[in-house]
DNA sequence: TTGTAGGCGTTATCAC
DNA sequence: GTGATAACGCCTACAA
């Protein structure tokens, strides 16, 4: 069913059935009720592809996401998905990995989609390989980085303080009465670096030196936070509290602990990043870091829409983290 | 930057062009060579939505998902997600929620947007509404359903012995000693009430009535499981084990449990569904009937790419389901 | 108030 | 080997 195939139905021209079919005026009301008893009557739907070639706008935006299956990012692309959803776009929601060729890769198809915008999950999207991908082929949409920033005309970013936010951690620790504390990094992006430099800055305040600070890093996986935890208590038994860049390796850190019969948050302490569902799951629950992810996104998700509809605004813009403290500090 | 631009650039016809961008054979070599040299330059990249048109095929495939933030659905979601793409197609994912009307209409935009297949993750797309509106606009297109099946000509199901799953659960609960169990019924899906189902024939097994069985339902929240936990204990003190629907109320009642230092599982035993990552999380760890919600996926994946290229399958097929023993049982 | 014609970027079918 | 030309389904001046 097209708009012609009904127009015949109807005795009129095509024309007239597009102009019902998009609400526009100065159509004859007779007219009018009796097209859309055959579009109803057909149920017609538009074609949507055909419409996006003609007004060149395809009304869809692409997400790009490393993987979707981490708990903090599947709230991100749940709440964009929606708010776009409810603004008439459709979401092209692509898991690229950390690896930029497939990043680009990714790229490259939300291009040929012809999307109307894009939002990228992470900072890991804050890199030259993107920035590059990016300026070639997708220079003229609205792109919007949650997490990060790329120097781009069209590209807009939402921060989170996370490196103080990581530096009121520490405080907090040591308030607490922890001071002898490991910073564990997961995979190095940018606004992972950027919680270590917080950890860095907030152990000098509690007069350590920068090189004997314990710094590990550990993947972001149940397995690599026990085991980094183990390794941990053998190179210093002594250890005070644990200090993850994000919650499911210090989840298993607290399991980890457990095993070994060391209390928490009594003799170690635990705090992870992102506040995720994983901090009320686990025993005891995990104080953790609330980096507004999906603040963040939803944010993401405005601006996109501004951008989209002509609206400005500023280049970068921060929130603010706090810590959600729970049962393991 | 179209075909026609390249055209006039190398001083050859639009077709040539389009004929070198499909890698179509019958082109000499010597041109071949200097539009791609020119498609290079100018890092042209196809309209795919112009390609749709006049191919009568959008590669994009429709998943329809209640909520990806369940820890289930996205994993499934990401499989499905992951599999299409390598074949070329892009996933339009869309939540629904469980109102029927929500599903209707997302069905609706899959339909504007003429994708080429549908995947329905979850019995929950199992009903009647869900048949209409698949009946009126989209008969001729493949779908998949996962965990349930409708019947239409068009769709195929994946489906989990889900009842059989369960009814081991009890057998299980029974062997280690646990006779009086309560079973608690998630949303009220098709698969739900199958796993309802095979409780009570697992529990007629053990000797008891049908209308004496402890029967609850409970949302999927953290905090309905821990209400619901403490409501049974109240109800029934001489509860001895207890049987979720699925992980996430589960594991809140192992906190309700040990926070009434009631040993789990010496004196109540605690099984959940979908052998999710919260299992591996709480303390004590969750056993949970594995649903092969991955392997399921990946069928879906493959039987709606096999009906895409004109292979054929049986309407539906069945998965195993096992359980995974952890720690509370 | 309505119809005609042109075009959006492709691909496919003929000719040449 | 290559180039016109006609779709694909829709929108939008411009004309009537």
């Amino acid at each position: 069913m097209t708009i012609y195939d009904i127009a015949k139905l109807a005795g009129v021209s095509a024309s007239t059935v597009s102009r019902v079919v998009n609400n526009k005026p100065g159509i004859k009301e007779e007219t009018r009720r009796q097209v859309l008893a055959l579009l109803e009557q057909h149920d017609y739907s538009p074609n949507e592809t055909a419409r996006g070639l003609v007004m060149k706008a395809s009304r869809m935006i692409g997400i790009l996401i490393a993987d979707i299956r981490y708990a903090h990012h599947v709230d991100i692309a749940y709440y964009i998905e929606e708010e776009m959803g409810k603004h008439g776009y459709c979401s092209l929601i692509l898991n690229t990995g950390l690896t930029d060729d497939k990043k680009v890769q990714a790229i490259k198809v939300l291009e040929q989609r012809r999307v109307d915008g894009i939002i990228l999950v992470g900072s890991t999207f804050q890199c030259e390989a993107v920035k590059k991908a990016l300026e070639t082929g997708l220079s003229k949409i609205p792109v919007v980085i949650t997490n990060g920033y790329v120097e781009l005309p069209n590209v807009k970013g939402v921060l989170v303080d996370e490196r103080d936010g990581v530096e009121n951690c520490v405080k907090l620790m040591a308030e607490r009465g922890h001071k002898k504390l490991a910073f564990i990094l997961p995979n190095q992006t940018p606004s992972n670096l950027s919680k270590q430099k917080g950890f860095i800055s907030g152990m000098m305040d509690l007069g350590w030196n920068r090189e004997d600070m314990w710094l590990y890093d550990c993947p972001t996986t149940l397995e690599d936070g026990y085991r980094i935890t183990e390794q941990i208590l053998e190179e210093h038994p002594d250890v005070e509290g644990l200090i993850f860049g994000e919650d499911l390796s210090a989840v298993s850190a607290i399991r980890a602990l457990t095993d070994k019969r060391i209390k928490v948050p009594k003799q170690v302490a635990v705090i992870g990043v992102d506040n995720s569902k994983y901090c009320d799951i686990c025993y005891p629950k995990l104080t953790s870091l609330n980096n507004k992810l999906v603040e963040m996104s939803l944010e993401a998700a405005r601006i996109l829409l501004d951008s989209l509809e002509g609206r400005e605004n500023p280049d970068k813009i921060m929130l603010f983290s706090n810590i959600v403290e729970r049962e393991s500090t």
